[in-house]
RNA sequence: GCGUCCGUAGCUCAGCUGGAUAGAGCACUGGUUUGCGGUACCAGCGGUCAGGGAUUCGAAUUCCUUCGGGCGCACCA
């Protein structure tokens, strides 16, 4: 709608045109201040500029009204137009907000290592990348979903000695100590237990089998990661494996060219070069590869893959690493501003107010799982896709599990299950409403069309910016103002029936297709 | 110290392609159609958009700076 209207309007005047949607209804559906930046080269004031420009609009099918006011051009859309469009939308639904963009994009996200279950941190960026997957496909993008697993280092070795300690402690009833570094939790135990079964109880003292424990135990783990994620609807395409990629080091390095060196018998990236604070070690001198030779070898296999445009979502812990993985891939000879490297802030979680209580035996952290369990999958992505991800958050999770309107996700769900309620009510039938046109409306009713309307450009505006919570931010206006229209006019019994239902219809199903690209399904009984 | 993200109502947060009187929820106060789901709606209270400077016809939005806070600053992942 926006994008018709601009499109019209650049054409019209031969120029990029600012369109906004001003605050104040009786100004339009949409404004420009256009003539404040014409009136310096046209040497005449912006609002003779303006009363001209409208002026010289005539007939259109588009608007009914193209009005000056103070310099702002205001632009009514017409009856005929907004009816046609929700039309259209209705019969359509799949249709309604799909773009025709068709780049190829990887989106890498979540990457946890396989060490210990998800994390409420972890929750957050996999809700962001997840919304944003699904309005990139909706919008037409050809997405890969990818989840880096770093099944490689010290860290896995530090889980198999972490799981014979468990096993010796919960398994073998030993007394042990537990050092400080070693991963503690529930899932240890429940894995000792798993491993007694599998490999036999000696699997825990025996030193010589640490590897072979280490490989099964990391595969558990990313199960239990992946099977996190599925309760949260969120699943991935791909998984590539950091161990498998190692293989490919000689012939990456030699691709690295200059921007490796050997210096004090070990291998630096030259990173220093492209804007990173300092050089970086990728092997060490007994010749063990470091962290970053394999997100060099990982980056380098993601741009032989031929994508336009690579997108990671990282912890904004790791910010500080963006510099060095940018200067890899430009010496790996390719173009860094495709990779695109978004982060998500922390998470402090509250209930009633207090800190939110951390499960006992798994360590310092609150668990995803927990989460879940607590207010549900649709809440927990509610939650975190209704907050800039760049920005960090503090969030009371009673509030999401209050049964009225000040819990958004439910307030949202109320609008639409009213409205299926309403027309399961009405003696017309769909085909009867579907007949209606749109129009002869009231100016109220007018808004609350226009405003379901928008919601094709709420996705293109979500997911191009990267900020998923335009979409809840959205959804709860649209909701509110079906509320009050709710609440303002009787429906059933009008001379407008089947026209107000078609109007209930068309926001409903703004309503369902924006809580289905954040994952949630729209419900039609409370 | 350096880098980075941030600082909007008492609290949690929107708004930031610069534009017409700065928004929502919570909290607090007071209301609402003999009502299709009141599981809703309305009003009031509350803001020097951290401070200062610059650019501009116009700045919460851009730039600089000060102050305050989070995070990072490994040959760990």
């Amino acid at each position: 709608m926006k994008q018709r209207v601009s499109a019209l309007l650049r054409e019209r005047f031969e120029r990029d045109v600012v369109l906004e949607k001003p605050k104040d209804r009786s100004f339009g559906h949409f404004s420009t201040p256009i003539a404040f930046a014409l009136s310096k080269e046209l040497r005449k004031s912006p609002m003779l500029i303006a009363e001209e420009l409208a002026g010289a609009f005539g007939q259109s099918d588009i608007f009914c009204a193209v009005e000056s006011v103070k310099g702002y051009i205001n632009f009514r859309l017409s009856e005929s137009f907004l009816s046609q469009y929700a039309t259209w939308a209705l019969e359509h639904p799949e249709e309604f907000g799909r773009g025709s963009k068709q780049e190829r994009v990887l989106l890498e996200f979540v990457s946890a290592n396989p060490t210990g279950p998800l994390h409420i941190g972890h929750a957050r960026g996999a809700v962001y990348g997840d919304t944003l997957l699904r309005l990139g496909r909706h919008l037409g993008y050809d997405i890969t979903a990818e989840y880096y697993v770093n099944d490689a280092g010290n860290q896995i070795d530090l889980l198999a000695l972490s799981l014979q300690l468990e096993g010796r402690s919960s398994v073998l009833h030993e007394k042990v100590e537990f050092p400080e570094k070693f991963y503690r939790g529930e899932y240890l135990t429940e894995l000792a237990k798993e491993a007694a079964k599998q490999f036999g109880r000696e699997i825990f003292t025996d030193d010589e089998r640490g590897n072979e424990l280490a490989l099964w135990a990391k595969d558990r783990v990313l199960e239990m990661i992946v099977a996190d994620l599925r309760d949260v609807n969120i699943h991935f395409d791909t998984f590539v494996s950091e161990a498998s990629l190692y293989e490919r080091w000689e012939r990456v390095l030699e691709k690295l060219g200059e921007g490796a060196f050997i210096d004090d018998e070990k291998v630096w990236l030259r990173s220093s070069a492209h804007g990173d604070e300092k050089d970086r070690v990728v092997v060490r001198e007994d010749g063990r590869a470091t962290y970053l030779a394999g997100d060099i070898i990982y980056h380098n296999q993601k741009f032989e893959r031929g994508y336009a445009r690579y997108i990671n979502i990282w912890g904004a812990d790791h910010h500080g690493y963006i510099a060095r993985v940018k200067a890899a891939v430009r010496f790996l000879g390719y173009d860094a501003d495709r990779l695109e490297i978004l982060l998500s802030q922390m998470v402090s979680l509250l209930k009633d107010g207090e800190p939110y209580k951390m499960s006992k035996r798994a360590g310092n952290v609150i668990l995803m799982s927990d989460v879940t369990q607590e207010i549900g999958a649709d809440a927990l992505r509610f939650m975190f896709a209704s907050k800039k991800s760049d920005t960090a958050l503090e969030f009371d999770v009673e509030a999401l599990k209050r049964e009225d309107s000040s819990n958004p996700i439910y307030y949202i769900n109320y609008a639409h299950a009213r409205i299926c309620t309403i027309v399961e009510k009405s003696a017309l039938s769909r085909d009867e409403i579907m007949a209606a046109p749109l129009e002869g409306l009231n100016e109220d009713a007018d808004a609350l069309l226009f405003e379901a309307l928008l919601l094709p450009e709420v996705i293109e505006d979500a997911f191009e910016s990267r900020q998923v919570q335009k979409l809840p931010e959205y959804l709860k206006v649209l909701s509110a103002r079906l509320h009050k229209f709710y609440y303002d006019y009787r429906i059933i019994g009008e001379a407008d029936e089947a026209k107000l239902l078609k109007l209930f219809l068309m926001v409903a199903l703004s309503i369902k297709t924006g809580l289905s690209l954040m994952g949630i399904a729209a419900k039609e009984k409370m």
